[in-house]
DNA sequence: ACTATTTTGATTCTCATTATGATTTCTGGA
DNA sequence: TCCAGAAATCATAATGAGAATCAAAATAGT
């Protein structure tokens, strides 16, 4: 249930595409989406909006730290909510699934290894690509790990 | 200095083209290259080869296990000669120079993570986006870390 | 409600990459 | 060596994600 004053708190003038973009991500069962989902899912409640408004709105809404974009293996440009507590991604190339986690220690060693050679992280991207327990034939691992 | 003998272990047929490439990237003083760069150095050493054969040999190389391909933030995809040893990246975003890293502990952290959720890691992708010791005009890192 | 400003939506454009189809180059056997 | 068939290449066209354009519509402050 986002209201104008989100919009307003992110710098964003209140609009009633910008609205029902917000409302979208935050309650569809969809968590991580592309803008082409938004799209269709705008679409499929009658909501008349263009695509380029919504890539226009994804990306405004970036730049507001309201979504994060990432960009998976081999395919366009993923949104989701931010919510504030930073997680890396592994992703099932079976399913599509998208699955969260938080590492401290992972997070820990980036830095440290920044550190060391003088380099200033701003941002960084870990994503993990496999096979999703629900996607395993046999449930075990036969791929080596690199 | 690669020969037939490397294309044939890698199961393509010896042609000029997939030499020339080939050649290219592992004498060519950078070391991550786009298909573009990859064509604009041909070009420069006045090889007559098209751009879509630069993709299509880049992309069977890959497939061989020749070369990785990496998607940096916001560009297009980079080729870097495989030579077997993994490793990660930290990207300049200021000067676009790319630097090579291996921290055995974030490997554990991110295999131990994936055994957690029963999940089977293919591959995995990890990039730190900021800014290198060269370009840093102060000397300290400003930014805040993720 | 009135007006200046901003945003929208349809379309066009760009750019990276892939697909196509014709031509050229290899390859292996007669 | 010559030839047929296969495979690779080239130029070009097609695709797809995303950004830019611009007239029309919506918004915020008076």
């Amino acid at each position: 249930m986002p209201d104008k004053s989100d919009l307003k708190k992110a710098g964003l003038k209140t609009t009633v595409p910008r609205l029902k973009i917000l409302r979208l991500l935050e309650e569809s069962s969809q968590r991580h989406m592309t803008a082409e989902d938004v799209y269709r899912q705008l679409l499929d409640a009658d909501e008349d909006i263009g695509l380029a408004t919504v890539y226009r709105v994804l990306t405004q809404f970036e730049g507001a730290g309201l979504v994060i974009r990432h960009h998976f293996e081999g395919g366009s440009s993923v949104f989701e909510l931010n919510e504030g507590k930073h997680h890396d991604h592994m992703v099932c190339v079976e399913c599509g699934e998208v699955f969260e986690f938080f590492d401290p220690r992972i997070e820990e060693r980036q830095n440290q290894v920044a550190a060391e050679s003088d380099f200033c992280i701003d941002d960084h991207s870990l994503y993990l690509y496999g096979v999703c327990k629900g996607m395993k034939k046999n449930g075990k691992c036969s791929k080596k790990t690199v």
